[in-house]
DNA sequence: CAGTCCTTGCCGGCC
DNA sequence: GCAAGGACTG
């Protein structure tokens, strides 16, 4: 900006930044006056609104750049916090590339988590708790809240653990204590949430454990209570910088607040529409309030994008139109307009898929007058992680490269987990978890009865389940062959302890050595099963991956909080995520496949929050299409397989939202007689038909018409064509009627239920079926 | 006690 | 369609 000269530049700058004048400020001739006025503005209280692709993260890093430049603050007196170990990875790339790598680390960017780690080890023992204390993941967590409530006399079946954790999860993102749940809460999990959670935190002090949740909640906690303390960090932090505002919770919020009490100079990034996380606690009202909270606070709109084209700015600006209670901003761009998005149906989720990896290919060679995109330059975002399956199976045939993000981590592997637990024993013998875990794992003949045994030796004698189980072998309280191998275990763990501290060995030698003498290497060597190769292979990638630490402890500390997929492989591949994986990153080219009411908007954010659910699902939206920089292609299919069984799809309700004029409809490749499973089996009417509803796929009124027609389906499965199935056979089913299921054979209806029927089949029993695949018995042909 | 069959419930994303 | 968990059997 080059209309900005240095005098500018002195408005409303700081004295200090005026004493360190002298230094150039190059990095401020990158930013148009609304990015460099956030930069500019280091005191006080400062409000971003950035919109996507309006450069955020460029004037976030630059404040920083500028905070240090200008002699303002010293690295270790800013605190920077980020969502995602990734994006704190990028912050801190780009202040050093800016500042030309001299910086000597940044100790507070990072994660709210990975802070609150830090902190809480310096004060574990304010809330009763060491230092050293481990961290669970949600696995750990979801087998101690079972272990609880079968311990309460509940059933687990019927009150399941997963349940528990997301009411406990939800309390402690409010921030509330077990002592502080609201009455209005007391029915939750049956009317026992409260007492469990209670119990639960008890049980976590007992086992010097904390969960996720507990980190925030836990550093709340004492500086609520510690006054003393929160004034020693209120004064360290001299400036607060905050990415992803709209993503924060009570917790993380009222933690920032303590922090910024002081001086205020606090600057939080946001952007409203792109608020995706409130399913778990997220509150867009922070971003809503900081005004009231921070009297006086700038706030500054970063309104140009410089993503994506025109019509797809328009389109998802018509899309999110449809919330309400927005800040409001208003992306614009100086970008060339560009392709409409573009917008195709399908038959199936199969063919959406088979049609997509043919577009991916025909992209790649340029097509319809567009340019030619590399495969990293494409990315396919889903709603739900289950829809990637349908896109990986169809790759894999045609052998086309891709890549999932975000799909299930390292470090949640079964072999990992196990690896890790045998580790977290060797240094912490008193972590019961990591023992329950590995102890009959490789098999040592130590069933469910010999760890009954155990746990009610240690608990009798007030010990660790290890030292219980060195007890109970003293004691020949346990039988048999386990007796045995139990006693192994316990003198092996041991000595390994003591190797921690063994000069001469490195501790990727005794991580080999643990694995190996425990006999959890050769099991995966014996096992026949097509993964045990590749669980071996991950087994080392664990040990190399320890080199880069000091001992085991430090291994186990990183872990626990980076839990994504660091191996960039490299290669031209196309990328696979969810939306909520695909924030903050963006694509020349865009699918957006299954916007179907159901599965997106999910269905079940609609039953949970109604309303509020179908608005945040339209903030997901809101972020697809803006992660699309030139082409962005949305899809939907008319039938898909749900649970195994096939189901109708309806066209999204946000499909209906995308502007007509900035929408170009695409034809389904069935209209040219599809060299596909059509077989020639389409007439030509079936032709006209497919062609008429193409053509009104882009009317706003097409999905209001649709649904005054009755629940009917998109078109008519495939099947209707050459099968036994009528396709006239939808319509009427009437209680206690014979029926005939091509797979089932011959039933009963006992239960209408929209278009799925019960039926109590003479074979197969009880079922729920897509009433399409259904014929009255007496129409069956044959 | 481990292996196999069968039933059941489920598929929302992150630190 | 799949994985986890229970019942049953060797």
């Amino acid at each position: 900006m080059s209309s900005f000269d240095e005098s500018d530049a002195f408005e409303g700058a700081s004295l200090s930044a005026r004493a360190m004048a002298a230094r150039p400020m190059p990095y401020l001739d990158d930013l148009n006056p609304e990015q460099r006025a956030a930069v500019e503005a280091l005191e006080g209280p400062v409000l971003m609104l950035a919109g996507a692709g309006t450069g955020k993260t460029k004037a976030l890093t630059t404040r920083i750049v500028h905070l240090l430049n200008t002699g303002t603050a010293r690295p270790n007196e800013i605190l920077a916090v980020t969502f995602t170990n990734k994006a704190a990875r990028e912050m801190k790339m780009r202040v050093g590339r800016t500042l030309g790598e001299a910086i000597e680390g940044m100790p507070w960017l990072g994660t709210f988590h990975s802070i609150c780690v830090k902190l809480l080890r310096r004060h574990a023992e304010l809330v009763d708790l060491k230092s050293n204390f481990t961290i669970l993941d949600t696995d750990d967590q979801i087998r101690l809240l079972k272990q609880l409530i079968r311990a309460a006399g509940i059933d687990d079946k019927r009150w399941p653990a997963r349940a528990l954790a997301g009411v406990i999860d939800n309390w402690k993102n409010r921030a509330w204590t077990p002592d502080n749940v609201p009455a209005g809460e007391a029915g939750a999990f049956d009317g026992k949430g409260v007492a469990l959670y209670k119990q639960y935190q008890i049980r976590l002090r007992e086992l010097n454990a904390v969960d996720f949740g507990d980190l925030l909640l836990h550093m709340v906690t004492i500086f609520q209570s510690h006054e003393d303390i929160l004034a020693q960090y209120q004064r360290w932090f001299r400036y607060i910088l905050v990415d992803e505002y709209q993503d924060t919770n009570v917790a993380q919020y009222l933690w920032l607040r303590l922090l910024a009490g002081g001086h205020k100079n606090i600057c939080c990034v946001g952007d409203d529409d792109q608020s995706i996380y409130g399913w778990r606690g997220a509150e867009v009202g922070n971003i809503l309030r900081f005004e009231k909270d921070f009297p006086g606070a700038t706030v500054i709109r970063l309104e140009q994008n410089y993503r994506s084209t025109p019509h797809i700015l328009a389109a998802a600006g018509g899309v999110i139109a449809g919330n309400k209670g927005r800040l409001g901003k208003e992306l614009w761009t100086e970008a060339p307009e560009g392709e409409k998005v573009r917008l195709i149906g399908h038959w199936d989720g199969e063919e959406e898929a088979r049609w997509i990896g043919e577009e991916i290919e025909a992209m790649q060679r340029g097509t319809r007058g567009m340019r030619a995109f590399g495969l990293d330059d494409m990315a396919i975002l889903v709603r739900a992680s289950h829809q990637m399956r349908a896109f990986e199976d169809r790759f894999l045939t045609i052998g086309l490269p891709y890549r999932v993000i975000g799909g299930p981590r390292f470090y949640e592997r079964m072999e990992i987990r196990d690896a890790m637990a045998y580790f977290r024993l060797v240094v912490s013998p008193s972590d019961d978890l990591a023992f329950e875990r590995i102890v009959n794992t490789p098999k040592r003949g130590l069933g469910d009865k010999a760890q009954q045994t155990i746990q009610r030796i240690a608990r009798e004698n007030g010990v660790s389940l290890l030292d219980g189980a060195a007890l109970a072998v003293e004691q020949g309280a346990i039988k048999g062959k386990g007796a045995a191998a139990l006693g192994k275990l316990v003198v092996d763990l041991s000595r390994w302890g003591r190797m921690t501290g063994d000069a001469d060995l490195s501790h990727m030698e005794l991580a080999e050595i643990i694995l190996d003498e425990s006999g959890y290497t050769e099991m995966w060597q014996n096992d026949k099963t097509p993964e045990a190769p590749g669980r071996l292979e991950n087994l080392k990638e664990l040990v190399k991956a320890l080199e880069q630490f000091e001992n085991l402890g430090g291994f186990l500390e990183h872990v626990s909080l980076i839990m994504d997929n660091e191996s960039e492989e490299q290669g031209e591949k196309v990328s696979i995520m969810t939306l909520h994986a695909a924030k903050g990153l963006e694509f020349p080219a865009v699918f957006l496949p299954g916007w179907e009411d159901g599965l997106f908007p999910s269905q079940r954010s609609m039953d949970e929050s109604g309303l509020k659910g179908v608005e945040e699902e339209r903030r997901l939206a809101y972020v697809g299409i803006t992660r699309a920089e030139e082409i962005c292609t949305i899809s939907f299919a008319g039938n898909r397989r749900v649970y195994g069984q096939w189901q109708s799809q309806m066209p999204s309700r946000f499909i209906d939202e995308l502007p007509e004029e900035h929408v170009e409809v695409l034809t389904p490749p069935d209209l040219y007689g599809g060299g596909y499973g059509a077989a020639g089996g389409m007439g030509q009417s079936g032709l006209e038909q497919m062609a008429a509803e193409a053509n009104v796929y882009n009317s706003p009124g097409w999905r209001r018409m649709q649904s005054r027609a009755g629940e009917r389906p998109l078109s008519q499965p495939r099947e209707s064509k050459s099968s036994v199935i009528d396709a006239q056979a939808i319509s009427s089913h009437t209680m206690g009627e014979r029926v005939f299921h091509q797979k089932f054979g011959y039933g009963a209806v006992i239960g209408i239920e929209g278009d799925k029927l019960e039926i109590d089949f003479e074979k197969a029993g009880v079922k729920k079926v897509v009433a399409r695949f259904v014929t009255g018995a007496d129409d069956v042909p044959f």
